[in-house]
DNA sequence: ATGCCTAGTTGCACTAGA
């Protein structure tokens, strides 16, 4: 089964490049981020016209998330749990079965943070906190999970272009980064890096300053898989020439190809 | 040192993104 991440900065701006990148790739099931649209305007009807269910968890103006799945998704739940103030649509799990086995997956849009230090970082880092309490819960029940999206972290110098430039940086803040560890090393794996070593593996290029033409990208699209889960990791890989398309998103997809 | 560009709003400039 082959499950994506993207964010696509806008479901209204990306209303032709992204049925254009299903029809190419198709992904059986594919984790979106910032459709920045609420529920009822979401172009539910495009999709299921190309065999997909559809589940949103939508705002207006910014954030929101959804899932597309060929296959039918069940006991969907919308919102981080740990903190039930928090109004920004960022985080949607629900069921998909294989052929064997149930996975649980998670789609999130991480807090950008910036600018750090201030209210967005620490926003960003109780977030974090929630998901890795999230994520401990779902280890103890032992269901195997996997959490996708743009986690607005750059884990390693090797993964932005330019890494001083990021320096003092919510993503790449020393803070942001201990958290993103203390989430991996609950025992979560890493898809990218578990099967790709080395710089210049990049999930987004800033449409400024012609940071595409330059490559001065950073990876911050990630997917980390259960220990179950990563048992049936077969690949992973970015989508980068998505990024050379018409009307692009900032971001660019990331997929696995799970065996369950 | 800052903005560069893109998206969304109900606009006629702003916020937010990363």
């Amino acid at each position: 089964m082959k499950i994506a991440t993207f964010n696509i900065n806008g479901i209204k701006a990306r209303i032709d490049a992204l049925p254009n990148w299903l029809g190419t790739a198709q992904p059986d099931v594919v984790l979106l981020q910032e459709i920045k649209s609420v529920d009822d305007a979401f172009p539910v009807t495009l999709f299921e016209d190309m065999g997909y269910n559809v589940e949103t968890h939508g705002q207006k103006s910014f954030n929101g998330v959804a899932i597309l799945s060929k296959h039918p998704l069940e006991d969907v739940t919308r919102g981080l749990p740990g903190d039930d103030s928090d109004e920004q649509a960022r985080y949607i799990e629900a069921t998909v079965m294989g052929e064997r086995d149930a996975l649980r997956v998670c789609g999130l849009y991480l807090p950008n943070g910036n600018p750090a230090p201030g209210p967005k970082f620490d926003y960003k880092l109780a977030w974090m906190e929630r998901l890795i309490a999230r994520a401990k819960e779902l280890l103890a029940e032992e269901t195997p999970f996997l959490m996708t999206g743009d986690y607005n972290i750059i884990p390693q110098a090797e993964d932005a272009a330019k890494p001083d430039s990021w320096r003092d940086d919510a993503l790449f803040r020393p803070e942001a980064r201990a958290a993103w560890r203390k989430l991996v090393n609950l025992g979560l794996t890493e898809a990218f890096r578990a099967r790709t070593q080395g710089p210049g593996h990049y999930s987004f290029w800033d449409y400024q300053a012609g940071a595409w033409n330059r490559n001065n990208g950073i990876r911050i699209d990630h997917f980390l898989l259960s220990p179950v889960c990563a048992d049936w990791l077969r690949d992973c890989q970015i989508d980068r020439d998505v990024r050379a398309g018409e009307k692009p998103s900032d971001h660019v997809p990331v997929w696995v190809e799970l065996d369950f």
